[in-house]
Order: C-alpha cells, then sequence, then structure tokens
RNA sequence: UGUCCGAUGGUGUAAUGGUAACACAGCGCCCUUUGGAGGCGUUAUUCAUGGUUCGAAUCCAUGUCGGACAGCCA
C-alpha cells in the first residue's frame, strides 16, 4: 500500500458536497495520518459512466485532500468474475484518470491494484477470531430453512438451532469447511448478533458460504469465500481506509460494517461508511445487468459499442476522458436518487470537443454541384483554420474545383421560410470559398434531383474585391474529384424513452435507428486522420476513427464514428426535416 | 403496514437561522464565412400543515409522497 502523502494540487476548483466537507472536517481535526479512499468494483462486468462518477469522487477526494485511492477488486464471489473483467476495469480506471489523479493511486509493493482475495488468509483469521469470542457460529440451516428463519421486515426471524454450539465444534466444523470437507449450501458461518433485529442484516448475516469453485486470483486455494460484508469492511480496514464511500443501498449495511470492526476490537482508527446516490442517466441503463443482457443477446456489439454507457463504449465513441470528469464534476454528491438529463452529458462533450476538436469539410449524404464557370480540370488552393477556437491549431489548404459535393439536406427546392442555404436563384457561401448562386436544377427521367449548376461570384473568396458581401448562408462542401470515402457510423441514444427501465421489458424501448453506417466524402487531410484525435466536421458533428478502421494497409479505410451532433437549432426550428438522425 | 434514507425551477445541484442562487434545458435578442462557438437578456423553485424565532429551505412535530432493505450477489 502506499504511503507517501500527495502534495494537495496547487488551486485546483475543488467542488463541494457533504462527504467533502466531513472528509476536510476530519482533515482539520488531524483525525487520521493521511486521507484513504478506495474505488471497489466487483471484476463481473465492465464500468460505465455511473462507475466513472464514483471514480471521480474516490479519486477526487485523494486528489484534493494530499490522500491515496486504491483501486481494489472486490473479487469475493468468483462463480460470476473474470479475468476479463479485471483487465477492463484497470484499463478504464487509468483511462479516466490519467494525467489528473494517477499520481493518488495506490498499488501495492508489485505494482498491481488491490484485491480482496489478497486478504482472505487475514480475514479468515478475523472469522476464527470471532468465533473463538462466540460471535460467530456454523450454521448447517439450509438456504430453504435459513430464508424461513430470517423472517421479514416487519416480523422478527427465529433463532437457529445451530447458534448455541460450543466454541470448540464452531471451529473445528470452520476448519473442516475450508478443508472442502462438506458440498456448497450445506453450512455457512454467520456472526451471532440479534435475529429480532429491524435491520435484516443484523439478523445473524453469513459472513463465509462453501463455493467449490476456482477463483481467478486465488485459483483452486479456498473452497469457502467470505461475503462482501464481512470482506469489505475488513479489506478497509487492512489498508487503512478512512473513508469507505459506497452508494446508498448499502446504508442499511452500515450497522453490520461497524459491527464487524468493532467487535474484532481492532486497533483505531477505523475506516467508517458514508454513502451517496448513484447515477441514473436519462435514456438509458446502468445496471450491468441490464448492460450484459444487451451485449449477451448481441443487441449491441460488445462491451464497448459507443452506444452504451459504458466507460469503454464511451471511449470509443470518442468521449473524452477530461470530459467525463467535467462531468462528473457538475453532478454533485447527494443522497438524492434523481435521473440526470442527458443533456448535460452531452454539454460536457460538446464544451470539450468544440475546444480541442480541429475542424474538417466532410459531406455525409452528398449532391453533386457544378461551378459552370469555373475552369474544367482547374484545382485551387484554399486556406481553412483548423480550429476557431485555438489559433495555434494553424491552417491547412483545401482543393477547390469545379465539381463538388454539398449535403443534401442544404438544398431545397421549396424552402421553407428562413431556409438560409441554397435554393433555386439563391446565394449562398462555400465555406472558405466562393458565394455561388444556384442557376439550375437537374434532374433524372423519374424527378429525383441528381445535380446543381451554380455560378460563382469568383472575387468573393478570402482577400478577393467581394469578399466581405454578405449572404445569409454558410456551407460546407468537398471537391468531387478528390474527396476520400469514409465509413460513418451515426449513434443516436440508444433507447427512445427517458427511463427504460421504469416499468416493463426496457428492451422493448431500444431505438431501432440507434445506427446508421453511411459512406460520406471527406475532404482528402482526413485519409491522415490519427486515431486518437477529434475532429469536427463543420456543421455536422463531432468524429473520431473508430478502432474498426484499417489505417496502414494497401488499401486503407477510414471509419468515424459520430461522437455528437452539433446544436443545431434549425433542426429543432424545422423538426420534420431532421437531417441524418437524432 | 417494520427499519433506514430522502423531498429546493422542467432536470441536477447551492444557500449550513438573515435578500432563494448556479449549471443544463427552454425562450428572446446580438454577433457569426459553422443555423457551431461566443455575448446579452429572460421564464420558472423551497412537499403539506402546525410550532420555535424579530426572522425558517434550514430547527421541532405531524402528515404526504418517493427510494433502499427479506441473495449462501455486490
Amino acid at each position: 500500500m502506499s504511503l507517501e502523502p500527495n502534495a494537495p494540487p496547487a488551486a485546483a476548483p475543488a467542488p463541494s458536497d457533504f462527504i467533502r466537507e466531513l472528509v476536510a472536517q476530519h482533515v482539520a481535526e488531524h483525525r487520521y495520518p493521511q486521507i484513504q479512499t478506495r474505488f471497489p468494483p466487483e471484476p463481473n462486468g465492465y464500468l460505465h459512466i455511473g462507475h466513472a462518477k464514483s471514480i471521480c469522487l474516490n479519486f477526487g477526494i485523494a486528489h484534493e485532500f494530499g490522500g491515496v485511492c486504491n483501486l481494489r477488486m472486490d473479487d469475493t464471489n468468483p462463480t460470476k468474475e473474470d479475468i476479463e473483467y479485471v483487465d477492463s476495469i484497470i484499463t478504464d480506471v487509468n483511462w479516466l484518470i490519467a494525467g489528473w489523479a494517477d499520481h493518488c493511486l495506490g498499488l501495492t509493493p508489485a505494482k498491481a491494484p488491490f484485491y480482496a482475495s489478497d486478504y482472505f488468509d487475514q480475514i479468515y483469521e478475523y472469522a476464527v477470531a470471532l468465533i473463538k469470542q462466540g460471535k460467530a457460529f456454523v450454521c448447517d440451516l439450509s438456504p430453504a430453512d435459513m430464508e424461513a428463519y430470517r423472517g421479514a421486515p416487519d416480523r422478527p426471524g427465529k433463532d437457529s438451532p445451530f447458534r448455541n454450539r460450543r466454541m470448540e465444534e464452531n471451529l473445528d466444523l470452520f476448519a473442516r469447511m475450508r478443508n472442502g470437507e462438506f458440498p456448497d449450501g450445506t453450512r455457512t458461518l454467520r456472526a451471532k448478533i440479534d435475529m429480532a433485529s429491524s435491520n435484516i442484516w443484523l439478523r445473524d448475516p453469513i459472513l463465509y458460504r462453501i463455493r467449490h469453485t476456482e477463483h481467478h486470483q486465488t485459483g483452486a486455494k479456498w473452497c469457502i469465500y467470505p461475503m462482501y460484508d464481512f470482506a469489505h469492511c475488513l479489506s478497509d480496514y487492512i489498508e487503512g481506509i478512512t473513508h469507505s464511500i459506497c452508494t446508498l443501498e448499502f446504508e442499511v449495511h452500515r450497522p453490520l460494517y461497524d459491527w464487524i470492526l468493532q467487535n474484532l476490537a481492532l486497533p483505531r482508527p477505523l475506516p467508517h461508511q458514508y454513502e451517496f446516490a448513484r447515477l441514473s442517466l436519462g435514456y438509458t441503463v446502468m445496471s450491468k445487468r441490464k448492460l450484459m443482457q444487451l451485449v449477451d443477446e448481441n443487441r449491441v456489439t460488445g462491451w464497448d459499442d459507443p452506444r452504451l454507457p459504458t466507460i469503454s463504449g464511451l471511449r470509443r465513441r470518442g468521449v473524452t476522458a477530461e470530459a467525463l470528469r467535467n462531468f462528473a464534476y457538475h453532478l454533485g454528491i447527494t443522497k438524492y436518487n434523481g435521473v440526470t438529463d442527458v443533456a448535460v452529458l452531452e454539454h460536457a462533450i460538446r464544451e470539450d470537443l468544440n475546444r480541442r476538436a480541429h475542424r474538417r469539410l466532410a459531406v455525409l449524404k452528398p449532391i453533386k454541384l457544378i461551378i459552370t464557370n469555373f475552369p474544367e480540370g482547374k484545382t485551387e488552393e484554399l486556406e481553412a483554420v483548423n480550429n476557431p477556437e485555438d489559433e495555434s491549431a494553424g491552417k491547412r489548404r483545401i482543393a477547390f474545383s469545379r465539381e463538388l459535393y454539398i449535403e443534401r439536406d442544404d438544398f431545397q427546392e421549396l424552402p421553407p421560410p428562413k431556409f438560409f442555404r441554397l435554393k433555386p436563384g439563391g446565394e449562398v457561401r462555400l465555406k472558405y470559398a466562393y458565394i455561388i448562386k444556384c442557376d439550375e436544377v437537374v434532374k433524372d427521367a423519374a424527378g429525383n434531383l441528381t445535380e446543381l449548376r451554380c455560378t460563382a461570384d469568383l472575387e468573393s473568396k478570402t482577400g478577393g474585391a467581394t469578399a466581405g458581401r454578405k449572404v445569409k448562408g454558410t456551407i460546407h462542401w468537398v471537391s468531387a474529384a478528390l474527396a476520400v470515402d469514409a465509413e460513418v457510423r451515426l449513434y443516436d441514444r440508444l433507447f427512445t424513452v427517458p427511463e427504460p427501465d421504469s416499468e416493463g421489458d426496457f428492451k422493448a424501448h431500444l431505438n431501432p435507428r440507434s445506427l446508421e453506417i453511411i459512406t460520406a466524402k471527406c475532404e482528402p487531410s482526413l485519409q491522415a486522420a490519427k486515431p486518437d484525435a477529434r475532429y469536427q466536421f463543420e456543421r455536422i458533428g463531432y468524429f473520431t476513427l473508430d478502432i474498426d478502421a484499417q489505417l496502414s494497409t494497401k488499401n486503407p479505410q477510414l471509419i468515424f464514428n459520430r461522437t455528437i451532433t452539433l446544436k443545431d437549432t434549425w433542426a429543432k426550428a424545422m423538426p420534420k426535416q431532421g437531417a441524418c438522425s437524432r
């Protein structure tokens, strides 16, 4: 465990909430030598944005108060866990805290994350200690009997007939449980507390159960495994955790957390548990069980499907760690179970990408446009700004020619009022290039639009005599001859309703149009697109290369994921138009 | 009808006995070679009732509504 204190950051704009206030108070009182938090996922699925909230809280507190936060696998149930999940958790956590709180990450001497299973020997000894004090006993009740004896929330339970076994017998039986002498489910180790307690978790809770299952970390060493309640508080204690922060559903378990540590008469200070409300986000589901269902039933392509709220999915979609952290920052920490509007996430993503993304021109749904007064075969180089938000991003040159593609949605033959784009006889600015006027609309025999014929004001480009002319609309374009094709994956929300899991089958609300795949025409510079770069396709949205893209082969294939659309006040005013999807 | 927890604009949060504020969303205007970004403005809030107090979102009482808990899951 790492013990060197981290220097508090210079002047980080730290959020404030009831947990941080408590921590600040404890720091002021010098209650602990150092603040220690932990993020304790069970490796039984991939991490999602709800975990990101918890990671930002736990690492954020360590970061702000000069402490350390341990990543700890809460791996006490080998029947549900897998090494694949361990690996993904390590990747996701490191990605999310990189460059921000990675210096707060507590690591074992072997530079590995922590595992509750590392403490199985110690936890076993603590169980023995409890037995010796007469505070735990081996119970032979079957699962069904156990349930019957437990009572109900409004009805007390009954003492197990095995509750008053002699200490020596308990010791012997527990050792034989460990030795594998009994089949699964035949015996448990239970704490001796109070079967009449109004808190069900204090009704002689199970501490150990028998599971003849190999563990992804400890192999075949154990056939008994501690329950969450027993392992968690002790793991916290062993690691020197001061603030054990978890979600609201563990509130009822806190008396048991405290009971175990107090009855073991451990040297102080003891860790304490604090609870906050988990994240619920609109238009998605957040439970690992439901996410796993979507993955297992191939409703999505995998845990990292860009439509999923998993950290790996968001990353693949193009969301940056910084955007996720800013989102978490704006969330706040309370004990109220609310549903956060996805617009808050979307805002954090756009704010981040607007600052960092280089602009490019790409046409998603092309229609050909001919500049009739521009010479055939001529190519002109025009200067384009890479990022108007960041002058240091520089400029690039883009090729202009007689035949172009423009967005199909940027032309309407019978435009509604306030349509600022191209229309018959109308003028529009081609971004970074000329003002053009639409002279002729060409259609095929079936009446489908095939081509637009326009004339350009050849003095209107940047630096030209009429460059200052005001036209209402500006549209994007690419040179037809030089454009490169790219597969573009247009993602939309996975569900059609704000709370898919509020009632009934959540899968009934899956959005059938959550993914549309198209071939776009891109400006040639996109051929050199970098895997980690974010691009804004001007007037369209933010895009990033997908991991499926083939970049270094003989026939490179560009594949872009749409991270998020640009805000579009026109689409909002004209709901029936609807460009690509939304 | 048990125990614990909670309730502030549409949404999420702040105000820690002293002018109810911030962000997102919405709406309007300005600006714009992105209908983006940005700027300015604006709509809208303390669950209810009673009490304590000069003064209550905040403290107390009662009620209402919501959430969590009866896995050998975490």
